[in-house]
DNA sequence: TTGTTGACCTCTT
DNA sequence: CAAGAGGCCAACA
């Protein structure tokens, strides 16, 4: 039998703005990210409804320097909780350096206990 | 204008 | 269990 395909998560965004594009959502979900909490790209793509489309929420970060206001990409980590995108950053332990303010523990570039820090939007966005 | 790359994730072999 | 390929959208050359 073939797996289940897993339902396609309606964005629930606020505003409803029609030119939302992918990025623009992502941005706005980024921002809604708590201090002191982190999330994952696949998070983020899953909850817009393509998981599949994680790659472009990445691409999304890199935008979001330039977004305003300043989009948290530090809060933003791959699945396994590894800064992947740290390299990107003004300077490559910005990134972390970010993250232990939040009191978020960085460990060999990953995030110690990013189960217990992750935030996930399609759920902490859907209590409404 | 077309082709390739990109801060990733998931499925298949 | 491990490794490889596919797939999304957008920007850059």
């Amino acid at each position: 039998m073939k797996k289940p395909k897993p339902e396609k998560l309606k964005p629930i965004l606020p505003s409803g703005r029609k030119d939302s594009s992918f990025f623009e959502q992502v941005h706005d979900v980024a921002r809604q990210i708590p201090k002191g909490r982190v999330t994952s790209y696949g998070a983020i793509a899953a909850y817009l409804g393509t998981k599949m489309s994680a790659r472009m929420v990445g691409w999304a970060m890199n935008s979001s320097f330039h977004a305003k206001p300043a989009v948290p990409a530090h809060r933003v980590v791959n699945r396994n909780g590894m800064l992947s995108g740290k390299m990107h950053f003004a300077t490559p332990t910005r990134m972390e350096e970010l993250l232990k303010k939040e009191k978020i523990k960085v460990a060999e570039d990953i995030i110690v206990d990013f189960e217990q820090k992750f935030w996930d939007p399609a759920i902490e966005l859907s209590i409404d």
